[in-house]
DNA sequence: CAGCTATGTATCTGTATTGTATCATAAAAT
DNA sequence: ATTTTATGATACAATACAGATACATAGCTG
């Protein structure tokens, strides 16, 4: 399990990183400063560390130069997009940045980039008789792999990571197209037959009449 | 008992949010301003608060911030739908987002989902001999599977959440139809009829001469 | 630039869902 | 008991929805 500490004052962000990320498997710990940042780290062990420059008692960058003996992976989160901040981080030994408001895609993107170049990625997610490579954005059924596009391979991993919850249209077109606004367009179900006829789960994403679909496993 | 605050200055939404919560089993409180919602949220404890941007003395986002150190959930409603608007929303601490107008269907998944995240709900109801998950929309006699439309499922829902207790004709089609006008329409007694049969509830769904129906377990 | 792939729109069609109409039966009122 | 009214049952029609297919566009690759 992969262990990612999210260090960050404002409680709310920290609250939807730790959503996100405990949706996309990760095991998460939130503190809210600098100081229990490093008390935490002295005994735990951790994979990734998500840190907020502007924190109450120590700052960033102090955490920061706590964290380096440690030799774990740093994203620093930055509420301004200043170039300034961001070479600073950088330059002390922050992996990777990410600038406040920040769209979740972007987030989780990154969190498995950094974790892979760690190589610490946790690749694998199995659904029935599945496997889907996050890390290589390859689908497998047994060693025969499945060619998806993009948006094919992003539906799969919502469906994957919500087994048997059904799923509204404008839901899977937040996530999978990142737009709130979906209109009557038919796109969703769409890339859902195209899907399941690759997969060939044309029993298994079940549609749900007025609702959307459902991957029944 | 599970406590939310409606804050929006237009009575019809409130009322509208209100009677809908309220039949789901929530204990709703409604004001109409930013300030009186600061008010009762300095005396009484919500476990959910419904907030909309658009407010006459303080705006959303300024009783947000007051919200925001009381740890409460906030869900906001706004007419806009720009991404811009909906992640200041999030970043500030908003826990979800609602563009009026909104179904109530999704109103009450997105104020389960909130819930449940806050570890404050349960996603399956039992009655009787039957399970309902609200989160995959299924039914269950042991583990056999109930086949049921929306409107079906709305209307047992609805039951579920009111057992043993009398509900007029209009209040179950306000509920699942979303409209306060039914005419002498007998759509209502149909859809219960076939609810009946399905779940072989021909004796637990009472009618109730000149009333409605109710569900008695 | 040509050709390919990914993606999205438009359209047609079968069908599940939903609602209306009708008649039969049950409950209440007189 | 008889009338009146409400509900149950059934059949059928309208509608909305999802599946399938074809086609248009965009974006990439060579």
């Amino acid at each position: 399990m992969i262990k990612i500490l999210i260090v960050d004052d404002e409680k709310p962000i920290n609250d939807l990183i730790e959503m996100n990320l405990s949706e996309a498997g990760y095991n998460c710990t939130c503190v809210y400063d600098g100081i229990s940042a490093c008390d935490i780290l002295e005994v735990e062990r951790f994979d990734l560390v998500l840190l907020d420059i502007m924190l109450p008692g120590a700052n960033g960058y102090e955490v920061l130069d706590y964290i380096k003996p440690l030799n774990i992976p740093v994203i620093f989160l930055t509420a301004k997009g200043s170039t300034e901040d961001k070479v600073k981080g950088l330059k002390l030994g922050a992996d990777d940045y990410l600038t406040k408001p920040f769209e979740i895609v972007e987030l989780l993107a990154r969190v498995e980039s950094i974790l892979r170049r760690a190589g610490k990625t946790q690749t694998e997610i199995i659904v029935d008789d599945i496997i889907i490579d996050t890390r290589s954005r390859s689908v497998r059924r047994g060693n025969r792999e499945i060619a998806l596009t993009m948006k094919e391979f992003e539906l799969l991993l919502l469906f994957a990571r919500n087994k048997n919850i059904a799923l509204f249209r404008e839901t899977l077109y937040e996530n999978v197209w990142g737009s709130d606004f979906m209109g009557d367009s038919r796109t969703v179900d769409l890339h859902v037959q195209r899907l399941r006829k690759k997969l060939h789960w044309e029993d298994k994403i079940k549609a749900i009449y007025k609702v959307g679909y459902r991957l029944e496993v």
